[in-house]
RNA sequence: GGGCGGUUAGCUCAGUGGUAGAGCGGCUCGUUUACACCGAGUUGGUCGGGGGUUCGAAUCCCUCAUCGCCCACCA
């Protein structure tokens, strides 16, 4: 189209009207599409998911030249949801590797899943109760594994169709699951080579033993709960001293059958004395006194001051007891089945009962007995099965054990800062645990797992053959019943998933990100599994983020009903506000509150950035790769881009302290402050102008700040940033010549954004803006002050400082929506007035003022300086100050004492004026 | 019992030595052609208490209080 173009019509409607002056020649094909006025995210964001995979935009390519940057995902239960821990965590890496690819980097990031061993099984099982009434050994082994297979195939994959949804980009093309066939063959090796070393051995141990799964746990698995409970006291007569009796205080009278021994600290004189001795135990009470009969022994362990300072010693059901069982070689009595009911060890009263149960009669027993004395309450610290929730037990079981292989290399690689970890305080933590780690239990009683590979003859001559394969004459040999724990796959994770090639190029990770609460569970042991198996780090920065709780600071869980749905989010707010929303109030080494309101907060800066992109498209079409040196750009325009370059390092910074919310801020303020309330407003007078240089230069301005912005932003809305370059039709140097046309593999901007311009120029337009709008600020005041509605231009008188011929009339009156502001020498006498740094501006209003109203409204303002200034007066009268201070602080306050004397005078002549 | 972290506006939190900040909420005004998922203005704080270091402390040190978390075999 060539020609004068008045106005344009889509449809009959007026479209582009107030944009583009009649009398200039425009040269332009401009495909127009309406803009709806709110972002509606949803079909944008499918569309552009589906166009990034369609493109292959996410795989990584081993081959490439580029720089590699990679992450593991902390691999999400297969039985999940996505709840918003995982929104958190999984945003964040998808930042990082979003970044890295605008770098230029080669990012890889690995999905998959882990097929939680009892998380999975237990849902199956419930499943199978329900809906055939099948328990797991009604059908089998091998019959539930399928079951269990079926399951996972026809729900496994929910979780990762929701990590899509938000925009993840992982390499779907190498979706991991700790059950793949690769995947188990790295783990079973990695069982035969640590066997092998020794490192892995097996033993009769006590053990965190499950009695409602029916497994042993972990220590890790296990969590401590204070609980509310009763301390019984009951009595025991010495054996060889009749009539003489202990008192012993027991918070578990049901495991007096199993009791061998009573011990008390040798330095207590109140029972030294005993020792060597016997005890007569009460239960079970249908024994013979003599097989009653257990000794007395001493140990220093013995706390004198709890209860009777009198141990009864349960080596076969309490871990402290057995091990002063070891110490002093006492017998080792079993008196629970693995479901936590009692057996005939405990005596026909008991045998049978639940142990709970069994807790109440034995203290009835007790009393028959004549042996109960008496009960306080009493609060301890419980441990709890993690998954099941109930009690542990404290069990002697055969197990198989695994003692950490390179603990001090580990610990090293940390301390050293080989590996970081964000923040630092967790390395500490990181370095307890490590410095007191126990050997770990990593047999489970449950059929869904890697099996582990060790095979027992069958002709009961206890030989033991542990490899990868089955024996050659399998028949005579029987596999070990037990999986491993699913940590037990998932500590290899880094580097299981990865082929040779894929390790050459993206091993050790960049980034891992994970949660504080699976530290021990899983960080530690890949760092130990990395240095054993690949001789080398896992990952080098490792990034701890905290809970999100509710409004109330309560954990968010599904039976409290607080755990909001991220699909849900998603769904009302997009995927580009929930992750934005998210982020700013991420901070690190903090739990966060979560509150939809912040949810909402994201979407509505969503909905500022579509409307500022569309603001831009009314004007006109933008230029794909904006040049600012091409134009003499007005104050307005330098200023805005030098908050975008100082916006631009803070951003940098955040980043490499891996600070979320930091850089979410960074972003959010420069845009809605800076560009849109201040820059946008600002320059809408020249977009209507007679200037068509200047016009044409906010143009490229906005085109500038715009292109740089949405690629500054796009790890964080992914989606949204897409849509709108497409839309405004950047370009920019690409890192994949393939993808050029993405944003998402667009080169980041420039750091410096004026080269041309020199530090004084810029400076000069930056403090001249600050001034001006820091005038704007005081004049709306004003006319608020006087009730003058918003939307209604009024007439301003200025009388001016030398710093207002810098400054754009025009600009100033839009910003304080000024009719018409006419430049004065002498203050005129009843009128409203402001003090600035550009001028005193004056508001004539007349007959409507209350000369009195004014009059205290300026004595206020006096009094205020004037405090300020007895302040800084002050500050500068003292010797002291002035003489240590640095020479910078005291000039600043110099020149702050300026501006109040200067504005105080100002202030007192405007006063006087009022008449 | 050991360790770590928090305590700043009504709420959620930034702010690691130089004039106490943001968002939300509250209140007032406004539908002006980017945006009511909006704009303008405004109201909120002796920075948990006490002591110390310093010319100067929300910020560094000590101490107390309080809340939370992690670790630990007082039965």
């Amino acid at each position: 189209i060539r020609g004068k173009v008045l106005a344009v019509a889509i449809e009959g409607k007026p479209f582009l009207t107030g944009g583009l002056h009649p009398d200039i020649p425009c040269c332009f094909t401009y495909k127009m599409t309406e803009i709806s006025k709110a972002y509606e995210p949803q079909d944008v964001e499918e569309k552009w998911y589906q166009s990034w995979l369609e493109a292959d935009c996410f795989k990584a390519d081993t081959q490439s030249t580029k720089p590699a940057f990679s992450i593991v995902i902390p691999p999400p239960n297969v039985t999940g949801v996505l709840h918003l821990g995982h929104v958190l965590n999984n945003t964040m890496q998808d930042i990082l590797c979003r970044l890295a690819r605008m770098k230029g980097c080669e990012a890889l990031w690995i999905p998959g899943t882990d097929h939680a061993g009892i998380a999975t099984q237990t849902v199956v099982e419930r499943q199978l109760r329900k809906e055939k009434k099948l328990r797991r050994r009604d059908i089998g082994r091998e019959k539930f594994l399928e079951h269990v297979w079926e399951w996972k195939q026809k729900h496994g994959d929910i979780i990762i169709k929701q990590l899509k949804k938000l925009g993840c980009s992982c390499d779907w093309s190498r979706e991991r699951f700790t059950m793949d066939e690769d995947y188990s063959r790295t783990v079973i090796q990695t069982f035969v080579d640590l066997y092998k070393e020794g490192l892995i051995y097996r033993g009769k141990r006590m053990v965190n033993w499950c009695p409602a799964s029916l497994t042993a746990l972990s220590d890790e698995e296990v969590i401590m709960k204070p609980q509310k409970g009763l301390l019984y006291f009951f009595k025991v007569e010495v054996a060889e001293e009749p009539g003489t009796f202990l008192t012993i205080a027991t918070t578990r009278p049901e495991t007096i059958p199993g009791d061998t021994a009573i011990a008390v600290n040798p330095k207590d004189p109140r029972y030294a004395h005993l020792i060597g001795k016997h005890a007569l135990r009460p239960l079970p009470k249908e024994l013979p006194a003599e097989q009653r009969k257990i000794p007395i022994v001493g140990d220093e362990h013995i706390d004198l001051e709890f209860g009777t300072g009198v141990l009864k010693v349960t080596p076969a059901h309490d871990k402290a007891d057995f091990e002063i069982g070891q110490r002093h070689k006492l017998e080792v009595l079993e008196i629970m089945n693995p479901d936590g009911t009692l057996n005939e060890v405990a005596g026909a009263d008991l045998a049978g009962m639940e142990r709970f149960e069994a807790r109440k009669r034995a203290v009835e027993l007790l009393g028959e007995l004549g042996a109960f004395v008496k009960e306080e309450p009493h609060e301890n610290n419980v441990g709890f099965s993690e998954r099941a929730d109930v009690p542990i037990e404290p069990r002697l079981s055969e197990q198989w054990f695994l003692k950490y292989p390179k603990v001090k290399k580990s610990l090293d690689a940390v301390r050293d800062g080989d590996i970081k970890i964000h923040p630092e305080r967790w390395e500490k933590v990181y370095g307890h645990w490590m410095e007191n780690i126990q050997d770990w239990c990593i047999s489970r009683q449950l059929w869904w797992g890697h099996r582990i590979p060790a095979w027992y003859r069958k002709d009961g001559s206890g030989e033991i053959y542990v490899g990868s394969e089955a024996p050659a004459d399998a028949d005579n040999w029987e596999q070990d019943s037990d999986v491993l724990d699913t940590w037990f796959s998932s500590w290899l994770w880094p580097f299981a998933t990865m082929d040779e090639e894929t390790k050459k190029k993206f091993y050790p990770t960049s980034v891992l990100s994970t949660g504080f609460d699976i530290l021990f569970f899983w960080v530690a042991r890949m760092i130990m599994a990395g240095y054993r198996f690949t001789g080398e780090k896992p990952f080098s920065h490792v990034i701890i983020h905290n809970l999100i709780r509710d409004a109330q600071g309560r954990k968010l869980s599904k039976s409290l009903g607080n755990s909001p749905d991220p699909l849900d989010l998603m769904a009302r707010f997009g995927a580009d506000g929930v992750r934005f929303g998210l982020m700013r109030i991420a901070p690190q080494g903090q739990d966060l509150r979560y509150d939809e309101k912040q949810i909402e907060e994201g979407r509505n800066f969503a909905n500022k950035l579509w409307n500022a992109a569309r603001f831009r498209q009314m004007q006109g079409p933008s230029n794909p790769q904006p040049d600012l040196s091409k134009h003499t750009l007005p104050m307005d325009s330098i200023t805005v881009v030098a908050q975008f370059d100082s916006m631009y390092a803070r951003l940098r910074k955040a980043y490499e302290e891996y600070r979320f919310s930091e850089a979410a801020n960074v972003l959010y303020d420069f845009f809605w402050g800076d560009y849109c309330d201040w820059f946008l407003e600002a320059s809408k007078p020249d977009m209507q102008g007679e200037d068509s240089a200047k016009r044409a230069a906010i143009l490229e301005t906005m085109d500038y700040v715009l292109s740089g912005f949405l690629r500054l932003l796009h790890p964080f809305m992914p989606h949204l940033t897409e849509e709108l370059w497409e839309r405004l039709g950047f370009h920019a140097p690409t890192h994949s010549e393939k993808h050029a046309n993405f944003l998402m593999y667009a080169a980041l901007p420039a750091e410096q954004s004026l080269p041309h311009l020199s530090d004084a120029e810029i400076t000069d337009a930056v403090e001249t803006t600050r001034e001006l709008y820091e005038a704007a600020k005081a004049a709306r005041n004003l006319r608020s002050e006087y009730k003058i509605a918003s939307n209604k231009a009024v007439r301003f008188l200025l009388r001016p400082k030398p710093i207002w011929k810098t400054c754009d009339p025009a600009v100033f009156a839009a910003l304080i929506k000024a009719e018409t502001i006419e430049c004065i020498e002498e203050a005129p006498s009843g009128t409203p007035s402001v003090v600035t740094q550009i001028g005193d501006l004056f508001l004539p209003l007349e007959g409507i003022v209350d000369l009195e109203a004014e009059r205290q409204r300026l004595t206020g303002e006096i009094l205020k300086v004037e405090a300020e200034i007895l302040k800084a007066e002050a500050k500068l009268g003292s010797q002291t100050f002035v003489q240590n201070a640095p020479p910078a602080v005291v000039a600043e306050h110099r020149q702050r004492l300026e501006n109040w004397i200067t504005k105080r005078e100002s202030l007192k002549n405007n006063l006087e004026t009022l008449g």
